[in-house]
RNA sequence: GGUCUCUUGGCCGAGCGGCUAGGCACCGGUCUGCAAAACCGUCUACUCCGGUUCGAAUCCGGAAGAGACCUCCA
């Protein structure tokens, strides 16, 4: 069944028709958060762009199960499979059980994701409940003869896979360059190769996150998760995996070896992959401390946020840029991102303004159109929020009579809102809420004891009314009728 | 060092060989008592050097700069 979806493959590198493998069913598989540390920008683009692409692929009549894990046990501090595991780590500086840490940061990530509106998956499994999956998992690979025990750890064999497969299909890697690459790392690996990566790891004495197993007490490896879980939920082909642009390697490129050493099989048939956001033209990462925190970004209690920005603001600054570039956050462009979603939301609000007539000038199906081919077209969401302008343009020029709508046009226009704006994208119309009642009834006094100063040419008393409802932090407009007015947030 | 990607107007960002998005800012006009909002208009960019082509921001080659991955990161 053709919906006509091209989507950027990343094995590939090019766009490919997407194609369902048994529509009307699709499988999403998208890598989650490592939950030890507050969600910030970064977090919110893979969550937002596969949020769209899983409204979207709804919107078209799919039936999809959308499946985004949270890892919670196995992210070593770093991929020469040394060191501490991050949870662990973060659990006991706060002298708490890691299963709290865990617990804390997923629930502050499921609130962000929240004020982000972006949709609870179908399925938001955990590494650490999926042991023994992953188990089995290891039993299959160690089978076909691509693991290796040592110590009481398990290990991917890479040499011996591509000895059969092809590892490094995708993300380019080359074996050769890997084996002068990344010799100069320590060599007291209990490795083969120094690329060669955990399936499992030795529980120390002093580790705190441990199951047991035939190999003794021990902790699965970061990449194993995401290849049991998504086996298990979306079976051993699925539709579409998708993840952070700097998980390409090594981290996609392994689990691709481990489904395959363990299966013969190609579990994934569409790879999707995010850019990063960048800050100052450099990636906004952990390791850098460069990064903004969600909440920091909300509030605006940052070194580098000359103020608060609301979270449509910031899904909508996310949306305007195509999932595959790189997006540069500075305070101008998420400023230019506020003004403009305002402006949009205020056309919305204002279409039943718009005096109907017989004839028409304007052409809501043909921008319809191409709002949709701009999805198609690998999710290219600028291009449907450019569209979506014209229709902005559209209604103000109706309203102030220099275009004309007929009946129909007001629907279109109200279908294509909901529908783009609302379903599709995901943004809601954050109603400046104008307070309470009292406060309403104040206000309105106040402007129409406005009106009467300016009946009586007392033009000092009306911008004074004016200036101090302005510096109090409410929007005054007037129009024929009168004034219209709302509290600036 | 290896692999890959990017370089667009004051800023952010589309673009995939001809029709030269969009947002924000700026400037002029309309409206207004004056403003604000809105509308109309102006501003017209593609890092550099070669090449292909009737025609290139778009394809090819080279140079410069930036970034990503190769270590945890979305």
């Amino acid at each position: 069944m053709s919906q006509n979806l091209h989507i950027y493959n990343t094995i590939n590198r090019k766009k490919e028709e997407f194609v369902a493998l048994n529509p009307p069913f699709v499988g999403i598989y998208v890598c989650g958060p490592t939950v030890y540390g507050d969600p910030h920008l970064g977090h919110a683009r893979p969550a937002i762009t596969f949020d769209v692409l899983f409204r979207y692929l709804v919107f078209l009549g799919n039936k999809v199960r959308y499946v985004r894990n949270i890892t919670d046990v196995g992210h070593l501090e770093n991929d020469a499979d040394e060191g501490d595991d991050k949870i662990a780590k973060k659990a006991r500086l706060e002298q708490i059980e890691p299963m709290e840490v865990v617990q804390y940061y997923t629930d502050r990530y499921h609130t962000f994701m929240d004020m982000l509106n972006v949709k609870k998956p179908s399925i938001e499994p955990r590494a650490s409940g999926h042991i023994i999956e992953q188990l089995l998992l290891i039993e299959e690979i160690e089978k076909n003869g691509f693991a290796y025990e040592k110590n009481g750890s398990v290990y991917f064999d890479v040499e011996a896979y591509s000895k059969k497969y092809h590892y490094g299909k995708l993300s380019g890697r080359v074996l050769e360059d890997l084996y002068s690459n990344t010799r100069s790392l320590d060599g007291q690996s209990e490795k083969k190769n120094s690329f060669d990566f955990a399936l499992w790891k030795k529980a120390l004495p002093e580790h705190i996150m441990r199951w047991p197993s035939r190999f003794g007490d021990g902790f699965p490896g970061w990449h194993l998760e995401c290849s049991a879980m998504s086996t298990k939920y979306l079976g051993e082909e699925f539709d579409i995996h998708g993840g952070g642009m700097d998980l390409l390697f090594p981290h996609h490129e392994c689990e691709i070896a481990q489904s395959v050493a363990a299966s013969g099989k190609e579990t994934v048939r569409y790879w999707m992959h995010n850019n990063m956001i960048t800050i100052n033209g450099q990636k906004m990462g952990k390791s850098l401390g460069n990064f903004i925190t969600l909440e920091e970004l909300f509030s605006g209690q940052h070194a580098v946020l000359t103020k608060a920005y609301s979270p449509m603001t910031v899904r909508f600054f996310i949306l305007q840029a195509h999932y595959r570039s790189t997006l540069d956050f500075s305070n101008e462009a998420l400023t230019a991102a506020e003004k403009g979603f305002e402006r949009m939301i205020e056309a919305y609000n204002n279409i039943d303004k718009i005096k109907t007539l017989d004839n028409s000038t304007v052409n809501i199906q043909d921008i319809r159109n191409k709002c949709l081919d701009a999805l198609n077209d690998d999710l290219n969401t600028p291009i449907v929020i450019a569209n979506l302008f014209e229709v902005v343009k559209n209604i103000n020029s109706a309203i102030a009579g220099t275009e004309s709508f007929n009946v129909e046009n007001i629907a279109e226009c109200k279908k294509l809102f909901d529908d783009f704006v609302f379903n599709i994208m995901g943004l809601v119309a954050e109603t400046s809420s104008s307070g309470n009642e009292i406060l309403s009834n104040v206000v309105d006094l106040l402007l129409n004891e406005r009106i009467e100063a300016k009946k009586r040419k007392d033009f000092a008393a009306s911008d004074r009314i004016r200036n101090e409802l302005t510096a109090l932090g409410i929007e005054i407009k007037d129009t024929k009728e009168g004034f219209e007015w709302k509290l600036k947030n």
